[in-house]
DNA sequence: CCTGAACATGTAATCGATTCCATATTGTGC
DNA sequence: GCACAATATGGAATCGATTACATGTTCAGG
């Protein structure tokens, strides 16, 4: 690989005259210019970022860390911060906790370690442990779709997603309302949205059966086999089903139109997330928008904020709610 | 941040011992290793992998150029790439080329500046210029998606999985078969599925009428759009269309809907990639699924070969016919 | 008691850039 | 013709690691 003195040495000058060439700082004559950028041109000459970045203690390097690499949640925010990274000259370097936590706070060591000048963290968790690893962390850190304590975060608006949407299907005239969630080691999804819609049914009056409370994984398969337990045990079937996201939810309503249900006569849907899949499915579901685009923005435009002041900011992102044919007629 | 030297200071012994230590490599007392090994636990010292890779002369970290952030399709291929790279310690570092060609040169060289071990690159064309810059790049790189001439390429049997998809069209009893297509300068899915259409109609003798042959973008909004301008101008409609990609077959079965057509019986679609969301239109669409993840495995594996050994392979990716509700019935 | 192997540790060069400082040359004003 | 500024260039330290080589100590065997 070409360097900075084979340059020098072609061009018959210091390595001082081709940094300064490079860099256009500092006095160059014409002449020397002229022969140096002659060189780089005929050599193809690439000056090493490594060795800059480690003489100017800056890597212009963004960690990146997603729980499973590419779900279309985070392939939608890893859009939003690749927009703003890259206009402003940063690359992204990526890593994936494939849901393990132990895994999680080794691959922010990791990012660490490689000196990234900042990292985003789409955590699915908020143990002590993970908030002791990030306390650690001498690397500014914004999290991403959880609201984290004493960290940088920007966050959606989980729990009154949740109370909007079941208020919705309760004004739609649904009363025995089912619901499909996930662990609750995922905060915002597993929690939040779960109390959300626990709270709604309570304000209302409406009884919630045990049954009807199913606990899944993030895939349409696990959206399937939910609503299968929901209906096998019992002989009054929900009048509607609250997914907490729109995967689990297309799942279940898969499920239902299997059974030879109505959607939404007999049965309603409605899931969390937008996905493009929500809107072409049959009857399209209804949903909540969490615009995740903006919020990877907003979080790549914050962390780049604190990479020039440090400091702790929180941002709530708004949502929207797109009633459509899977719960209304 | 912590440095060897603080390390060494602290410890009482120079840097070579405590670099010892972290390697294993060498003698170390027992009692200098304590020592060591105690004061990195108290400061959470992080050895740089930058300074480390300048020494040492690689990174660890591959390059992975992707045509806009995250499609369904990149993702997948992503996770492929990732679950090799991850086993095999090494770090991807992501360029978008949003499409641009220009850009996606730039991507490469900025690649190479940061000294990147290898390059997955993910082209969308294979105009000379791109085959020249990559000629130019001094890193390994590997071609994901298209065949790219004397470059070491994972990509798809695009012509015959177009050919088969047709030809079962035609074996379903369609003949007035539509097709909407993509912009040729890519040739994996501008070219080779739109010739693999063309002489599959030719063959037996089917007229392909121009208001029925569309071009589009990647949008399922563009395959809505596509088919209001096949059937505008005509009084005769086709019987079915073939989509180079599901979504724009989503997008064009979703406006035939709304068109009051029926369909399979009006009219039948198909789509390649075989994407979630086909799965759970309805009808279920038809289309060709082409493993990206395992396309993906497969080209990070040969990058990695190709570190050890430089060389050239290729490899073409099977392919499965996915028969669904959407054409026959 | 001497010798050589095994053990233990440190010095200094190196990777490829930037940058402070010194030095040399040229030009300008008086 | 001289002083001083502007211009041009290079030497060497630095960033944080690894590693070849040198040096010193300990211990066993003859």
């Amino acid at each position: 690989m070409v360097t900075i003195n084979d340059i020098a040495d072609k061009a018959g000058v210091s390595r001082t005259t081709v940094s300064r060439v490079l860099n256009e700082s500092g006095y160059v004559s014409e002449d020397a210019r002229k022969r140096v950028l002659r060189i780089i041109e005929e050599t193809g000459y690439r000056p090493s970022e490594q060795a800059k970045s480690l003489r100017l203690k800056r890597t212009k390097v963004i960690g990146v860390v997603l729980p499973k690499l590419f779900t279309e949640t985070s392939s939608r925010m890893a859009n939003g911060l690749d927009d703003v990274f890259q206009q402003n000259g940063y690359q992204m370097l990526l890593a994936s906790s494939n849901l393990d936590h132990e895994q999680e706070r080794r691959q922010l060591q990791l990012l660490e370690s490689r000196r990234v000048d900042g990292i985003i963290l789409t955590a699915t968790n908020r143990d002590d442990e993970l908030l002791h690893t990030l306390r650690d962390i001498r690397v500014p850190v914004v999290a991403l779709g959880q609201d984290l304590p004493e960290v940088s975060s920007v966050y959606f608006d989980d729990y009154h997603a949740a109370v909007e949407l079941a208020e919705h299907m309760v004004q739609s005239g649904r009363s025995r309302i089912g619901f499909i969630g996930v662990d609750e080691s995922d905060y915002a999804v597993g929690v939040l949205r779960r109390q959300g819609f626990l709270d709604t049914m309570n304000k209302h009056g409406l009884e919630v059966r045990p049954e009807w409370m199913q606990t899944a994984d993030f895939t349409i398969e696990c959206g399937r086999a939910a609503f299968e337990q929901m209906t096998t045990s019992t002989t009054e079937l929900p009048d509607a089903v609250l997914a907490v996201t729109d995967r689990l939810a297309v799942g279940a309503m898969q499920a239902a139109k299997e059974k030879g249900l109505q959607v939404p006569q007999d049965i309603g849907f409605a899931g969390i997330g937008a996905t493009d899949m929500s809107q072409y499915v049959t009857p399209a579901l209804t949903t909540v928008d969490y615009k995740y685009e903006e919020a990877g923005r907003e979080a790549a435009a914050m962390l780049l904020r604190s990479l020039k002041q440090p400091n702790v900011e929180k941002s709530r992102m708004g949502y929207g709610l797109l009633k459509r044919d899977s719960l209304s007629y």
